[in-house]
RNA sequence: GAGGUUGUAGCUCAGUUGGUUAGAGCGUCAGUUUGUGGCACUGAAGGCCGGGGGUUCGAGACCCCUCAUCCUCCCCA
């Protein structure tokens, strides 16, 4: 049998972890930063928690956990039954009750519901770990992948999407990513389809502008006269994608469309509130056909966008007031940001962003020269591991060529060699393998050098 | 779920209108006489040509099926 990895994941050879925790490290310490603390829920979640909660799509792509001991004879008529529900495409306990996350977000308003006796509000966590989809896989689309999110939950204050834009400028400074932060509100997409005369059009609408960039206004307007709008409503929402300019401009241009719809004007006020609260936010872009599929967003919205590289987005997140009310505890309002770190991954890695300090590993070769040589050489070696120096002694006695191909492989910076002639010494020669110099000292100086 | 691409050595790929024992580069391993690597040279190992069926005297090449892969759409990180 030939072993083959299930399709859309990935094993990480050493390279490629040491860039990724690079990643995760700087998202991380940033989080710590900014008052989040750290969660950890598991990888299964009950079905009936994540159902429903992402949309019809949404539904199909959660990876669901076929139950144990469905071979058990007693239950094979129960068994069989409960299948026939599943070929009509309905889930059933009898056969899974169990699947595996789709994001971050839903197990930590189950948390939150859970806990919310114990937890003091506004409770900020960050969470990393992986999600799965049941996605086709293509370029920076993977089953398994890993999502970092910090949310607030229990606060409607915006001074917490002024946070997490913050964050997001400065984890994609730290890491010499060039992004685009796009932010919009999902009240301004509702006043739009207020004014089109559609309310029950939103989820229409919002689909098809999403696919601006990607499709032209042509079609988008051909896509959303299939959706059963009428000319006018159209004419209407091409006014609307044609707002351009700059973040002030745009916000003119976008108070005549909107005229006095209550709640696009709530939606432009919490936008307004954001781009004015600090003098970074030159960082922040409106983006009005911004929508995102998610369907628990109800207020500000967010996206980020590699500037370089040809990627989905790297990021998204937003606010959503009632999140836990699903889990029957109403009133705990959120709104959170996520990173998505296999495509920063594959942008870092195409844009050549990763520093070249990252691949680090062992920084002394000891090497093994005879049986009493050895064990010197190990002794000083522990010596240098008190020290905090990683280090790796040749595992068995070898020519010098071998010692030496081992150490360039690996990328070791140096090499340190006691041979019979150092023994009788007390001395051991360090050998700096990129420069090719090299230098004898006293063994029990070995400690003090510094590598 | 729909459409397309590509499957030949560990990796990247050649392989003529179908014609003997299947090719290169890189990598791996071993040597080039036993305390100084990267270079060079010599040699070796390594392939059910993704799998199954068919056409043919003959298939890595052609046809059908299947599996895998990558990409696009949908949707998303």
């Amino acid at each position: 049998m030939k072993p083959t990895l299930p399709q859309g994941t990935r094993d990480f050879s050493a390279e490629v972890v040491r860039k990724r925790n690079y990643i995760f490290n700087k998202i991380r310490t940033v989080f710590e930063l900014y008052g989040f603390q750290p969660l950890e829920t598991p990888a299964m979640e009950n079905l009936e928690t994540l159902m429903g909660k992402y949309g019809e799509e949404g539904d199909k792509l959660i990876f669901k956990i076929l139950n144990n001991g469905l071979d058990n004879p007693a239950k094979h008529s129960k068994a069989k039954e409960d299948f026939e529900k599943i070929l009509e495409g309905k889930n059933t306990t009898g056969i899974t009750e169990r699947a595996l996350r789709y994001d971050l977000t839903i197990p930590f308003a189950r948390y939150v519901a859970m806990n919310h006796g114990q937890l003091s509000f506004p409770f900020k966590r960050h969470q990393i770990q992986p999600v799965w989809r049941a996605d086709r896989p293509q370029r920076g689309r993977y089953r398994e992948f890993y999502q970092c999110d910090a949310d607030v939950v229990g606060s409607t204050s915006l001074l917490n999407e002024v946070e997490l834009t913050n964050i997001y400028a400065t984890v994609f400074e730290k890491l010499g990513v060039a992004v685009e932060i796009k932010i919009n509100s999902r009240k301004i997409l509702t006043a739009l389809a207020e004014i089109c005369g559609g309310a029950d059009k939103m989820m229409d609408i919002t689909i098809a502008i999403d696919k601006l960039d990607k499709i032209g206004i042509e079609k988008v307007k051909e896509e959303l006269q299939q959706r059963g709008l009428n000319d006018e409503q159209v004419a209407l929402i091409e006014q609307y994608l044609l707002i351009e300019g700059n973040n002030v401009e745009k916000l003119i241009k976008l108070k005549e469309l909107i005229g006095s719809n209550k709640t696009g004007n709530k939606g432009i006020d919490e936008i307004e509130f954001i781009l004015n609260y600090q003098t970074t936010n030159h960082k922040l872009q409106t983006d009005f056909t911004l929508a995102r599929g998610l369907n628990y967003y109800t207020g500000i919205i967010f996206e980020v966008k590699a500037k370089d590289a040809q990627m989905g987005s790297i990021g998204g997140g937003g606010r959503y007031d009632d999140l836990t009310g699903l889990f029957g505890v109403p009133n705990i309002p959120g709104v959170g940001i996520s990173f998505g770190v296999d495509r920063i991954y594959d942008v870092m890695e195409e844009l050549k962003l990763f520093p070249e300090a990252v691949q680090t590993g062992t920084q002394v070769l000891f090497f093994n020269l005879g049986e009493a040589e050895s064990k010197t050489a190990f002794g000083l070696m522990q010596q240098l591991r008190g020290k905090g120096i990683s280090c790796e002694i040749f595992h068995e006695q070898a020519k010098f060529d071998k010692q030496f191909k081992y150490a360039d492989k690996k990328g070791i910076p140096f090499a340190v060699i006691i041979g019979t002639k150092e023994m009788e010494e007390g001395t051991a020669v360090i050998k700096n393998l990129k420069t090719g110099e090299q230098q004898s000292i006293l063994q029990s100086d070995l400690q003090a050098f510094s590598f």
